[in-house]
DNA sequence: GTAAGCCGTGAATCATTCA
DNA sequence: GTGAATGATTCACGGCTTA
C-alpha cells in the first residue's frame, strides 16, 4: 500500500508512519504537497522536558526559573515552530484543522494567526458522553474546540457543502457537532487491557473532517499520529495519509489497526456534489436549439415581469434589454440575480422555471 | 437605587453607568473590589464587503467605528491594558467571564493566560437559532465562546453548583449551554425601529452567568456595557452592577431599559420547563459512527428495494440517490417517504429497521 | 377568534470565470 | 491584473396579515 510521490526535491512518502520529532520530520517533506493537515498536539503545558525549544534545544527539566511564563513561552515557542512547518507542507489551497481544550487551544489559535494561516471556522466537538466533574467546582467539561483555517486569506480551500449538507439531513452543518467519545470495540487497547492512548479520537470526527474538506485521492498528514485514527479514517475514506509519531509503541499499534481497515467501494465515496460544479450551459444554446422560440414571452417567478426572448440569447422587459440575469435584477431592483430559476415559460397552459431545460441539456451532456 | 461603597482610598460607584474610556475609568475604582467582572469587547471581526442574502437582502453588519482595529498588535495592546486593570479591581476571589468569536477569542485567551488569570472553563453558547451560513463557504457559526477564569491559581472563587442543577432539571450543568440569540421584544429598538445596539446579548446568557457565579449583594462590573444587559439581569437578581459604556446612545438606552426592570420576586422565577420535542438526528450520523458502513445495503421494509448507502449518508437505490427519505418515496412512487422505518439493514442474519440505531442515539443523547 | 402564510432578521472575516 | 458577467445561496423565530 506505501507509495511516494515526488515533488520538488524530496519525496512524499504516502501511506507511511514515519518515526521522530514531527517537526524535524516535516523539515524533510517538500513544501506545498499535502492537501489537508489534522493536528492533536499534546495539551499539557507542563511538558517541560518532552518539549524541545525551536531550535531542538532541550527544555531543562530541573530548571529552577520554570514558572507558568516559561511554561507558555516554551508552549509557544513550540506551537509556532510546528505550524510554520506545517504551512509550508501544505498546498496553497490547502487547509489544517487543530484540536485543543481551553489548555492550549487560545495558545494555538493565537499562533495560526500569527502565523498567516486564516481562520475560517472555530468547530465545537460537542461529547454526548462526558466524563462529569466529580469534585462539583467547575462546569462538566463537555466539548472540545477545533479549528479550521486555510493557508492565507483569499485561499481556494476544499469544502464539501453539499455532502456535509447532505450528512446532516439537508439542512446545512453548523460549528457545533454532536458526537460521542471514543469508547467500546473503538477504543484501542493494550494486552492488559489498559488503553492504548490516553486520548484517541472517535472516528467519527474525523470522517466528518476528511468528509468536508477533502477530496478522494488527497493526501492527509497527521504531524501526531497517536494510534492513526486519521490514517484509518483516510484509508477507509480513500484518501492517503502520512503519520508523524514519535513513539514507538503507538506506531506499532497504528500501523496494526491500518492493516486491519478496509477501503469503502468507489461507489459509496461518491459524495453529493456542489452545483458550482455543473457544466455551465450558455441561456443561448435553449435559443439555438429551439426549446425556446424568438420572441416568447417568459415571466417572472413572483409573475409581476416579463419578458421577450431574442434570437441571440438576450431578454428585452420593458427598457431593459440584456441576459436573464441583468433583466431579472433591473426589473426587481435588485443587486443580481439567477435568471435560470428567476424565469419561467408557458406550455401547455402550464408554467415551468427554464432551468428545467438548462437540465435537460445537462442530461444530454453526461449521457 | 445608586449607592457608593468606600473601598481604600477611592470609591466605588455601585448601579451607576460611568462614561468613557473603559480603561481610564478602570484605573480609577479601587482594587481588589468587585466580585464579577462580565465583558464582551469588541470582536474584531475586519469584515470586507457587504453581504447579501439569497433574496438579495442586506445583512445588516456590524460595521461600527468600535470594532475597528488596525492590527492584531494593536488589538492584543488594547486587550492586555484592559484586563490588567480589570484584574487590579477584580476582588482575590471574584471571577470573569469574557465573550467572543474566533476572530478575537484566541487573543483574549492567550492575554488571561499571560496577565495571571486562570482558566476555569471555557463554556460555549450555542445558539439555537442562529443566522445561516448564506454562500454555502463555510459551517453556520452557531456558537460564541465564552472564557471563566479567577484572578489566580488556587483562588477560592464562586461556583454555585446546585443551583446550576436545579436550572438543568438535576443535571450537573455542562460547558456548552443552548440559548437563543436575544430577538423579539427584549431586543431593544431605537426609534426608527433599527436595532439599538448590533451585538445586545440575550438575558438569559447573563442570567445563568451570574446564578452561577455571584451571590445575591455581589457587585457585578461589565467595562462593555452596550445596552446594559448585564445591569438589567443583575438588577432583577438582586446584584449590584457598575457598567463602563463610551457610546452615549448606548448609555442613554441602557439607563432607560434598567429603570425599567423589577427586581424578581421568586414566583416570577419559576419557568415551566419547555416539553422538548425529540431532537433530530440526521441518517449522517449514523454513517460517521460506523453503525451503518458506507457500501453496506438496506432494505425496504416490504423487501420490494434495496439501495446502497453512500459516505455522506445518501443512499443510492438504481438509479435514484438522494436522502433516505427521498430513495425511499422514489422506489415506492410515493409523494413522501419516513425512511427511519421504510428502511433496513441486516446483521447476524436478521432484519432490523434503521430506527433502531436512531433511538440508540437518542438514547446517549439524553444520558 | 384561530390558523396559515408571508415577511423580516440575527457578531459574517461568505464566488468564480472569462474577456 | 482588472473588471464585467454569470449565477449560487438560508435556518429558526417572531410578528403581522390574510383567510
Amino acid at each position: 500500500m506505501n507509495k511516494t510521490m515526488t515533488k520538488g526535491a524530496a519525496a512524499l512518502p504516502l501511506n507511511a508512519i514515519l518515526g521522530g520529532n514531527c517537526i524535524e520530520v516535516m523539515a524533510g517533506l517538500p513544501a506545498n504537497s499535502v492537501d489537508l493537515i489534522f493536528a492533536d498536539p499534546p495539551y499539557n503545558l507542563q511538558l517541560k522536558g518532552q518539549l524541545h525549544r525551536p531550535d531542538n534545544s532541550k527544555v531543562d527539566a530541573v530548571d529552577d526559573h520554570w514558572d507558568q511564563f516559561d511554561s507558555f513561552k516554551v508552549y509557544d515557542d513550540f506551537t509556532r515552530a510546528w505550524l510554520r512547518e506545517a504551512r509550508r507542507i501544505l498546498k496553497p489551497n490547502g487547509s489544517i484543522w487543530v484540536i485543543g481544550s481551553y489548555h492550549n487551544i487560545f495558545r494555538v489559535g493565537s499562533a495560526l494567526q500569527d502565523e498567516g494561516y486564516w481562520i475560517l471556522n472555530d468547530v465545537i466537538w460537542r461529547k454526548s458522553n462526558p466524563m462529569p466533574n466529580f469534585r462539583g467546582k467547575r462546569y462538566t467539561n463537555a466539548h472540545e474546540t477545533m479549528i479550521w483555517a486555510s493557508k492565507s486569506e483569499g485561499a481556494k480551500y476544499t469544502f464539501n457543502y453539499e455532502a456535509l449538507k447532505a450528512l446532516n439531513e439537508g439542512i446545512q452543518m453548523r460549528s457545533d457537532w454532536v458526537l460521542p467519545i471514543c469508547t467500546g470495540h473503538e477504543r484501542l487497547k493494550n494486552e492488559n487491557g489498559d488503553k492504548a492512548h490516553p486520548t484517541q479520537k472517535p472516528e467519527s470526527l474525523l470522517h466528518r473532517i476528511l468528509v468536508g474538506s477533502t477530496n478522494p485521492g488527497d493526501v492527509v498528514l497527521d504531524p501526531f499520529f497517536g494510534t492513526g485514527t486519521t490514517g484509518a479514517v483516510a484509508k477507509m475514506l480513500g484518501r492517503e495519509f502520512i503519520g508523524i509519531e514519535q513513539e514507538e509503541a503507538y506506531r506499532e499499534v497504528a500501523a496494526k489497526r491500518i492493516k486491519a481497515v478496509r477501503k469503502f467501494d468507489r461507489e459509496a465515496l461518491q459524495v453529493s456534489a456542489s452545483k458550482r460544479a455543473e457544466p455551465r450551459v450558455p441561456f443561448g444554446q435553449l435559443v439555438e436549439r429551439g426549446m425556446l422560440r424568438p420572441g416568447e414571452e417568459l415571466f417572472s417567478m413572483n409573475q409581476r415581469h416579463k419578458a421577450k426572448v431574442r434570437a441571440d440569447g438576450t431578454l428585452v422587459g420593458g427598457e431593459v434589454k440584456g441576459s436573464i440575469h441583468q433583466v431579472g435584477a433591473a426589473l426587481e431592483g435588485a443587486p443580481s440575480c439567477n435568471g435560470w430559476t428567476y424565469w419561467c415559460f408557458r406550455r401547455d397552459g402550464k408554467t415551468v422555471p427554464i432551468d428545467v431545460l438548462r437540465q435537460q441539456i445537462r442530461a444530454e451532456m453526461q449521457a
